[in-house]
DNA sequence: CTGCTTGCAAAGGCTTTGCAGAACA
DNA sequence: TGTTCTGCAAAGCCTTTGCAAGCAG
């Protein structure tokens, strides 16, 4: 995985989107956001590591843990609790679904127009919705 | 939690569905099949282990975490990424879906009819479909 | 008997945390 | 200057594994 400077958003709209979600734009937060914010994408805390340090060290791995945290509270990201043994952070924030290859841990995008939840029972007493999350899981045809 | 012997399916059935499923029935497998067949509900492996043995030492950690993952690929339970920090197994076998209380973490289920997921997008190239897990994350109504 | 299963403790992987120093306003 | 943020290392939590002893067929 490799990304050139020519891929990427730049650091002035970078710094807009984090300031519009009432983030502080350290120099940090911004070399992840940057990578994040650049294409819609599926990636682990470990992934993110590797991506932002390619060149130079530029952030630590708590700090990567901990802001990509922080941009999921914030709504900057949304968590992926779909691989038993991580989460994985997705950079498209439009309401959407997810294909999981149980085989490989590959995740696809499904545009949620593609998936009809017609009709969803009452929520439980005393509960808002926070959302819905379709997850069609597909294994290698054998 | 509590569970009386009255509660509980009786050994010799839950043997038999452990011998459909291709499981060889040994004493602890039985005990550990014997609670979650005993009535649909999510458990993780911690609360496995708390209620098999809350009378007398009956099975080890290890010996729960391993059993819970072969009930798994058996397909007697159902595995739940759900919980961020742990995974949960689901008894109830049927096919249904979950809200899931981010707030909480409580998990209720879903009965498969009172969601409509009408139209599947077609699945990746070289892949068949594994199922479809719909979950309604809620939070408490502030 | 022979292979499968268990239990213990140790190891492993992912994530969080405590705290001192650095950056920022 | 006071607050926020970062980085390092250590700790924490859930889960898996290595291996010797035990059990099932």
């Amino acid at each position: 995985m490799s990304y050139t400077n020519e891929e990427l958003m730049p650091k002035s709209e970078v710094i807009g989107i984090l300031r519009q979600h009432q983030i502080s734009p350290t120099q940090q937060r911004v070399e992840i956001a940057q990578i994040l914010m650049s294409k819609p994408q599926h990636l682990c805390a470990e992934q993110v590591l590797e991506i932002v340090n390619q060149d130079r060290p530029k952030v630590s791995k708590a700090t990567v843990y901990n802001t990509l945290g922080l941009f999921a509270r914030k709504g900057l990201v949304q968590e992926l609790i779909i691989d038993p043994t991580k989460v994985y952070y997705d950079s498209n924030t439009r309401h959407h679904h997810h294909f999981y290859n149980v085989d490989t841990g590959e995740l696809v995008d499904i545009n949620k127009e593609e998936v009809d939840v017609a009709r969803l029972p009452n929520l439980p007493m005393g509960t808002i919705p926070d959302g819905v999350d379709v997850v069609v899981r597909v294994r290698k045809a054998s």
